[in-house]
DNA sequence: TATGAATGAGAATTCATTCAT
DNA sequence: TATGAATGAATTCTCATTCAT
């Protein structure tokens, strides 16, 4: 009997390769690109290192579809949390919620995104400078639509936007090397809000 | 520029050490510390293998070695110019001036510092995390200056000057992105020191 | 066509085995030896990697025996030909237009054959020296015929069917390398023929 | 002092480099291109991996090499022999002299490009069919000379060439597969030259 | 001091083979 | 029978480091 593919080998399949994705995150947001071997990405898999290239085609490949999964995760849930709001405060809120709720249940992710620490590889340098984009888009939309309302003072908003994702990025690094994030959390959620705020200078109406 | 040796009497040992210095910081600033090797190194300095190996014990110790000088230099230049000015307005227009400077003129220190693109090397992450707190505390004492005298609005001054130090490396690494750094220096400029005005809620008095 | 099994009682299970055969020596003609994989076999054969280690206990097993089976198909094609035929003309001509056919209907019979692209492996070594003296006798014999009918010159007969083993696998393997080797075909099969009569000094009686 | 490097050094780098090469051309005779490794090679040569790195790009580019500098040297002591000699009989005596005598006494290089044992490296397969190619023309440019001079019968001077060089490749692998070829080398030469001679039905005027 | 040949541990990747289903 | 996921030994190649000259 030709050994049954579509039903649970199929799904066995899938979930192991999830699962090695998810060693992969970790290992290569504690180690950065080239410091992390797929030795070490095996061995947090538990499975052996031609498993890895049964289910990847090599390194850098994976690592790219890593990065970029993981910033479309990132971004999509601060994009959605921002475009779910109507006022800038809110937005800025929402957003930084998101974000700082990433940063404490899959620090992983943000450690991908913005240690990293490729160098050299343009294919990775180049999706990294695709993301910082991104990030500042997220930021600036919002500025742009308070801008024509006259809710903020006249500036140039793509600039105050990556000052605002630098800002942000800055934050909750250090809330991540602290040995107890969570305490902390919310206030440099708070912080991070007010700073933001003051910055775009926002008068409420 | 940094790696000025003040003895003169060392001074061909010290030429040849500053010119392999100066070498090796563009190198890991070009490509990351991983991606870097000894021979790009010593191939950028015209000597031979050899000779890096007589000068430097290995090449992590080059690194954290010239990581911590190249910080001193920027850190210091920062808080010079911080230190001679009397109102937060000035000391941002200063130190800030001062930083693009560095990063127009010695672009390769600002990468080093900043992308670095280091990774699970211990030594390395230490001198990170130090760096970005001394880079933090340059901001910050002006800050608690400034809200001394009631020139600001109460706020949590190191949250925010962890915030204005990511807001600035966003925006002068994003500089040092273009085509024509020269270019946009001074706008950028203006836009860095109006955001952190805002963003510290400065009142004048 | 080699692999025809006589039996007709295990049908299904020697239609596989022989369509993995056919695409196996497909693969191994090729690629060589060393290049090809297992996988390059089963793609090609359209079956699984495990069916294959189903009816075949290695990859250097299954070579050998392709190469038995396709250098006997060979042979006797070529030995018929010649048995079948009188004179020494006649005897060429026979043999030679047989090897032609098959090099141009199974090229790869004949490219597994004469590159094959072994080396190394003690046992392919000692199958490719018994082809060549296999191939040599089957020149040799009717030359020994003819010189004891006086028909041919005194000569080592057994270093002329060398020569004309060699000089015979060239010609065919250049015919091969054509971009249509059924142009050619004719001329070559008459110049072979030609070659081999003036080579062993044929008198006619 | 900085160490001498156009003297011993030189010297001695260009020795050992020679030394590896021959020792590859060795290991590839014996083994062929996939089955040989870089540690046979270094093994032969005794020195470590790195070393060989030191002073060949790669694998497939020495072999590349090899085979050229191989080819050359048995090409240009073939056609030198030929090329020397006035008349057809000369000229076949000569140059197979030269060819038995590089079998006997360097019989690696023959082993090399005629066993080779490529398959499936582009680059290779390419050489091979130049040497094929080179060594066709050396006999078919005497044989092409004598009949211009009417002293051998018309025919296609081409393909008789491919058939010599097929049939003296053979008799002289054949040689070397002896346990003693010196004991044979004599015969088989004036055999080849017979053969060689009654091949192209040489007329003498 | 300066050189660069030499080393070998370690990294990425391949592929024949096994075995649970 | 048939499958293909899993394995790990083996291979090519890199690069930090050493050391005789």
């Amino acid at each position: 009997m030709p050994y049954q593919s579509t039903d649970q080998t199929r799904q066995k399949k899938d979930a192991k390769r999830t699962a090695m994705m998810q060693a992969a995150v970790r290992v290569f947001a504690e180690k950065g690109y080239h410091a992390a071997t797929i030795r070490d990405v095996v061995n947090a898999a538990g499975v052996a290192i031609g498993t890895f290239y049964f289910y990847f085609p090599d390194k850098e490949t994976l690592f790219v579809y890593l990065y970029e999964e993981t910033a479309d995760f990132l971004l999509q849930a601060i994009q959605q949390a921002v475009t779910g709001r109507a006022t800038l405060p809110k937005q800025f809120a929402a957003g930084l919620q998101s974000y700082v709720n990433i940063a404490l249940y899959e620090p992983a992710v943000v450690q991908l995104l913005l240690v990293g620490g490729v160098g050299a590889v343009p294919a990775l340098v180049e999706r990294q400078a695709t993301f910082r984009e991104r990030l500042t888009a997220i930021w600036q939309r919002p500025l742009d639509t308070a801008l024509d309302k006259n809710q903020i003072i006249p500036q140039n908003t793509r600039r105050t936007a990556e000052a605002l994702a630098g800002a942000f990025d800055e934050i909750v690094l250090n809330l991540l090397n602290l040995p107890e994030p969570e305490m902390e959390a919310d206030a440099a959620l708070q912080d991070m809000i007010h700073f933001a705020l003051r910055a775009v200078a926002y008068t409420g109406h």
